[in-house]
DNA sequence: ATGAAAGCGCTAACAA
DNA sequence: TTGTTAGCGCTTTCAT
């Protein structure tokens, strides 16, 4: 049995309307009732519904989060940078799991707007994520790190191709010449910049890109240990290799452990999503670093504005963030 | 502009009542009216509300999960239970972090009441986490993995004395005297547990415990560092160690590393908390497996039969899910 | 088989 | 400053 505003309003000997001033701060109430009203609301132990609330006023003050993958530590870190934002605003956040499956995400999608959510985070399943049926929904939302293609929406990214691009011309500055990489999906925004990035500091270098050298994963770390497993059987084996995320180079680095491929000494790694566990690795792994949490936060931001926005602002269009190389001990120069 | 049922009745030509029935399947509709409904529908891209319907009828069709570290692949894979089978039956999650902030947890808490969530999943902060508020508030619960101390409600959780237990007597029989435990922090559940099982399991064996092979972490990979460090440095080193979660392992293995302590050569490693990394790891590491997805599922099976029980039956307690040793690299017998 | 109408708990005009 | 009241979109008796 629990209490609402009515319960309040009796005990107290007002209205409820007065109970709701209090509750929204908004109109003024005098000091007397409103000293009576918060000790009748102490009294009966009395929360306020947020689902009445939410129906009378349009807004739920919940925002749903979509995400290929909660166990990766990744998308999770983008999470708890938009929770953080939103906590400043009483916004909650709704997390949904898509396994990178477009039917998940769909149902995902519609399990959201069932429920009414003020907005949307997107990090897709697929390219093809059909955002012209969020458009059409009339529900903000911002696209995070996957992006569908042609997308010029609200959106956060890591500028992905630079950043991929900056890492293989570490590898070459280091004078390697025969690099690898092991690449994402090529059907997400981050795995074709990725690729897109290595093929083009390869050929400023004038390094050709031999065809053998150019791995396509999922961004598992079952791909990243086939992928590697093949890189390194080569007649002619790679003396660097760039894995495409964290996942991956997990398993490249199981492929190269039980080949018995010492690295850096026979093969340099540079990994993409520093986190945590990347420098706990030994060795100490080389990796491409997204500011992950303030990516999560600007994601957030960018989606609260449009929820605030009086409708007319023009879209933000997508925000790039720089990455940042940090070198450690998985690379080094070819012997 | 969103359609509501009112729209939907008057384009087909048909009372919101009739609306309704076709939504809920509850009442017998004509095939005729039925189809013009559907049509209607279809036509005007029409969605129920279900902040609506929950304030209607008392219930959201959500349950709140908390846990204390979203970044934790641990924890996210028993939300990928919990939600598998929390989709079977229409019910969302809602996934709260609270980084063991028993502040945050209770602000969380707070939100999730206020929004009516049907249920709570909670893996707690710290043990004394108030469960009597939950019983107050007639909200049904489920505790998981931490459980508070002295708490005997509905529960899910790893016979955490026994896998501590086992995974000592493992080592003792691989011929280990030297043996070191870091340990979980002690204000949670599966701290205390891991730490009894290790001492119980020694003092059969008749193994004296020095104190300085016992060190307290707080779970995270630093503290495992810290503890690894120095117990390296020990006049009379371990030659084996337990870990008691993945990220003091993580940790441990860095400290390891630097100090160029060979695993298993010289100091034989178990960690708690199998998943994807930790066979990917060199060497591989020994671990203490749980079934974790199927804890996460079991824990909101549980959740939806209090939810869905007649209020009568009484609680069944906490079940105990037995653990794994799953035995790779990182141990052997002691030089 | 269908419809009319009463709310669920709250907010926000509008009146007083 | 306070109270009255009309809904928000839906489900559910209760009539018809």
């Amino acid at each position: 049995m629990t209490f609402t505003m009515k319960d309040v309003a009796r005990l107290a000997g007002v209205s409820i309307a007065t109970v709701s001033a209090v509750l929204t701060g908004k109109k003024p109430v005098s000091k007397e009732l409103r000293a009576r009203i918060e000790d009748a609301m102490q009294a009966l132990d009395y929360h306020p519904d947020q689902v009445a609330r939410s129906l009378k006023k349009g807004s739920t003050n919940v925002v749903g989060m979509v995400i290929p993958d909660v166990t990766n530590p990744f998308f999770t870190e983008l999470m708890r940078g938009a929770e953080e934002e939103a906590r400043r605003t009483g916004m909650s956040v709704m997390l949904c799991n898509t396994d990178g499956d477009p039917e998940i995400e769909h149902h995902q999608i519609n399990t959201l707007l069932a429920h009414r959510v003020d907005g949307i985070l997107l990090s897709c399943a697929d390219s093809f994520t059909p955002w012209e049926r969020l458009e059409r929904r009339k529900v903000p939302f911002v696209f995070f790190d996957r992006l569908p293609v042609g997308y010029k929406g609200a959106g956060v990214a890591l500028d992905n191709r630079e950043a991929a691009a900056e890492a293989t011309r570490f590898l070459i500055g280091l004078g390697h010449r025969r690099i690898a990489i092991i690449a994402g999906a090529q059907n997400v925004s981050p795995g074709i910049a990725r690729l897109e990035g290595f093929r083009e500091a390869a050929e400023a270098a004038h390094l050709a890109v031999r065809t053998q050298y150019v791995r396509i994963g999922d961004f598992s770390i079952e791909s990243g240990y086939q992928c590697g497993r093949e890189l390194i059987a080569l007649p002619s084996p790679p003396t660097a290799i760039l894995s495409c995320n964290n996942k991956m180079t997990l398993g490249l680095m199981r492929a190269m452990a039980e080949e018995k491929v010492p690295c850096p000494d026979s093969v340099s790694v540079i990994g993409f999503d520093d986190f945590e566990w990347s420098a706990n690795f030994s060795p100490r792994l080389t990796t491409v670093s997204q500011p992950t949490r303030a990516m999560g936060r600007k994601a957030m931001e960018m989606l609260l504005d449009q929820i605030n926005a009086a409708a007319d602002a023009g879209s933000p269009g997508t925000v790039m963030f720089p990455s940042q190389l940090i070198v450690r001990d998985s690379t080094a120069p070819p012997r």
